[in-house]
DNA sequence: AACAAACACTTGTATATACAAATATAAAAA
DNA sequence: TTTTTATATTTGTATATACAAGTGTTTGTT
C-alpha cells in the first residue's frame, strides 16, 4: 500500500514528505511486528537491545556508557532498563573495582539462553520484510538510506 | 556513516538485519531532528500530527476514530492527546449532536496559526534529508520502502 | 419493550522516555 | 593538600505509551 493510502492523505504529497512519512511508518510496522515476537518472552524491544549488546561483549562486562552508545535510540534510562533485566536475572550488575564510578553489567546464562531461543525468530522477523526485495534491491535500499541520513 | 559504525557493531551484519537497523536508526534521526523543530512551539510530534489531520479536514470536525486511523503510529491515547491540545486552545471538542457517542474535534484559528508558522520549517526539515538524493534516487527509495513493507 | 451486542470514547495502571538535577568518584589544577 | 573540573551513574518529575477494563450510547434481536 502506498504511504498516502496508509495515512489516508487527502492531498498529494511532495516526494520529500512521502519519504519522511514512509520511513516513520515503516519503522512502526517493523517495531509492532518485533514486539509481537518478543511478547511471549516478556522483554521489551529496548531490553532485547541491551541483552544483544551484552552478548556482543563476549564475556567482558559492559558499563552503562558503553551500553548507551551502542543502542539504536538514545535513551536516558539505561539504569532503569538494566534494573528490569536484573529483576529477571538476565544480567548481573557490580561496581567496577578499578573505577568505582563505573558499573559492570554482564549477561547471565539465563539471558544467553533467552537470546539463543530468540535468535531464529529474530532472523525470521528481519527476513519477513526483506524477502520481498531481491539482493540488488536490498543493497540499493541500504545504500539509499545511508546516503539519505548523512 | 554506515549503520554498523553507528551502532558500533563488533560483527558483520546480514543485509536483512542491516536494513531493519537502518530504518529504525534513520527514523530516530528524523524524529530527533523534528522534535528540535517543534520544541520552540511546545507541542510534541504526535500533537503536531493531530493538528495536521484536523487541518486536513478543511473545516469539517473529526471524531476520535478518524484521528486515530490517520495517525502514523497506532496510539491508544487520542483522548489524552486532544486533552493537551485543548489546554493550549489549539482545538475545540464537542459531543456530536447526531450521535452522542462521538466527539467532534476541530482546529482553532490559533491552531491554524501555529501550523502556518511551522509549515516552512517542516518543509525545510523534510528537505534537509532528501536533498542528499537526486530525484531518481528519491523515487527509488520511496518505491523500495513500499515494496519492503508490503 | 427488554436484552444483548456493537460502537465510540475514557480511564486506570504499569511501564517507558525525556530532561534536568543530584550523587559519588576520579583526575587535574592551584 | 584543597579546590575545581570532569566523568559515570542515579534519581525526580513530567509526559508518553500500551493494554485492559469501564462508561455511556446506539443498534439489532427476540
Amino acid at each position: 500500500m502506498k504511504i498516502e493510502d496508509e495515512i489516508k492523505s487527502t492531498i498529494p504529497l511532495d516526494i520529500s514528505k512521502k519519504i519522511t512519512l514512509n520511513i516513520l511508518y515503516t519503522q512502526n510496522v517493523i517495531t509492532d511486528n518485533f514486539n509481537e515476537v518478543l511478547k511471549p518472552y516478556d522483554i521489551s524491544g529496548e531490553q532485547y537491545n541491551v541483552l544483544r549488546i551484552l552478548r556482543g561483549q563476549k564475556g567482558n562486562p559492559a558499563n552503562m556508557c558503553l551500553i548507551q552508545e551502542r543502542m539504536l535510540a538514545r535513551t536516558s534510562n539505561t539504569t532503569r532498563l538494566v534494573d528490569k533485566l536484573l529483576l529477571k536475572n538476565f544480567v548481573t550488575r557490580n561496581v567496577c573495582p578499578e573505577n568505582r564510578r563505573k558499573i559492570e553489567v554482564q549477561i547471565t546464562q539465563k539471558g544467553l539462553d533467552v537470546l539463543k531461543e530468540l535468535d531464529p525468530k529474530v532472523i525470521a522477523h528481519d527476513q519477513l520484510f526483506s524477502k520481498k526485495l531481491n539482493t540488488e534491491e536490498l543493497e540499493q535500499l541500504n545504500y539509499l538510506l545511508e546516503k539519505y541520513r548523512n
